[in-house]
DNA sequence: CCAGTGCTATAACACTGTTATTGAGTCGAT
DNA sequence: ATCGACTCAATAACAGTGTTATAGCACTGG
């Protein structure tokens, strides 16, 4: 008799995928990508677990809907970053942001990045035709990042970089913010002092841009 | 009637419980560190899952055997780029001995540094005041890395190096490998260009410890 | 020879993802 | 308004998981 089609949930706007989808997320943040059980999600839920078959046809195509939400949790945290009138800031805070994110959502992160490759690649993008990328869900996310590294070369270089020289800088970028994030989720860095080292991995990367280090830590300074 | 005391297996010196971590190793190997089922490793062995139990604790215990064993592994690697002589080529080789063990034992390396923390950490150590690790048995492996990184950068600078500075860069090299090298298991680097940016991620470092690229390049040439 | 100890096979328990079956509810057409 | 067709979820079962209590074997010390 629970979740009938007119129910409470369903006039909060909710319907019952994205009940299911939130409350999977839930799961994950408090017990990380395996810890999520189909019996106790459709209980949360009340419904049972054939719904989650139909609605995303088992768990893994729910694993995959949760990495694509991740993408978009990733995105909107790259966006609050943006300053396109202030490169450097721009790229400071897209860092900072990108590891803000990592800490946010750590069961996200993990289900994103952690352990080997879980889904199919998407076909390639020719704006990203060096920086694969397993589904389309990322694109966005990673176009930001991209855009963001573009802005800060361009402003502190007298000529304009080549598309080839921004994405190696970019997947540069990436690899280092993953690296250190990675391995502090792993419980590979000092908690009292991550931030700091964090902040030297933002500098290590403005300085190859070019930046004053003047600047770089006064926007360090600025962002908190 | 299988696995008596004195059975074939343990006339090459094998016990049951060195032949439950080396299947380990393999099924770890094939399916990834959630594809060891206990009932298939001890049917792979000729015993039954109580042997698990009775040598390890369970499955939590046999994990933390493989995560030791994964940096016994990463530690041979290390070992094997040592040039004492030369701190250019042991940075450079220690570097890429660093993806070459990552990408020979994937499973391994998603256990030892895939999504969240899984082991308790180890109490601090005076040598990696801020190199947290999380069990003793990584010293060895991080050891090597510290060491390398000091060579290099006591060689190209004037004056001997801190050791906070060597600590900072190391953990910066760390974060740089490890940030490459998890994006490509997890699937976001092109295949085709993987090495080509990882060796980017070399000069990279190089440069920042005051190396002459032209060595470095030809490092990277010597070494494949 | 016998008691005691250490280890392992068997069987059961609670849990997991998955699926065949069943039934309730909705929509459309006559 | 009534009937048929369809969609979807609830139930129950199946095979698999880690774990554990029980029982039995083999060895060791006296």
């Amino acid at each position: 008799m629970p979740n009938r089609r007119s129910s409470a949930a369903e006039s909060q706007g909710e319907d019952l995928a994205a009940r299911l989808l939130a409350e999977a997320e839930a799961l994950v943040r408090r017990d990380g990508p395996d810890g999520i059980a189909l019996r106790e999600l459709a209980r949360a839920c009340g419904s049972s677990t054939m719904a989650i078959y139909t609605l995303y046809g088992g768990k893994p195509g729910l694993m995959q809907a949760l990495y694509a939400l991740g993408f978009a949790r990733l995105h909107a945290y790259a966006l609050s970053a943006e300053h396109r009138d202030a490169p450097l800031r721009w790229l400071v805070r897209q860092m900072l942001a990108y590891r803000r994110f990592a800490l946010d959502h750590t069961g996200l992160y993990s289900l994103m990045f952690g352990g080997e490759k879980r889904f199919a690649p998407a076909g390639r993008n020719s704006r990203f035709a060096s920086l694969a990328v397993p589904v389309e869900d990322a694109y966005p996310a990673f176009a930001a990042l991209v855009d963001a590294v573009g802005a800060c070369l361009a402003h502190h270089r007298e000529r304009a970089p080549s598309a080839s020289e921004v994405q190696d800088l970019a997947f540069l970028v990436w690899g280092q913010m993953h690296g250190h994030v990675g391995l502090e989720i792993a419980g590979y860095a000092d908690p009292d002092d991550a931030l700091g080292r964090y902040r030297n991995a933002v500098r290590f990367i403005c300085a190859h841009c070019g930046a004053d280090p003047t600047d770089v830590n006064a926007e360090l300074a600025a962002a908190g």
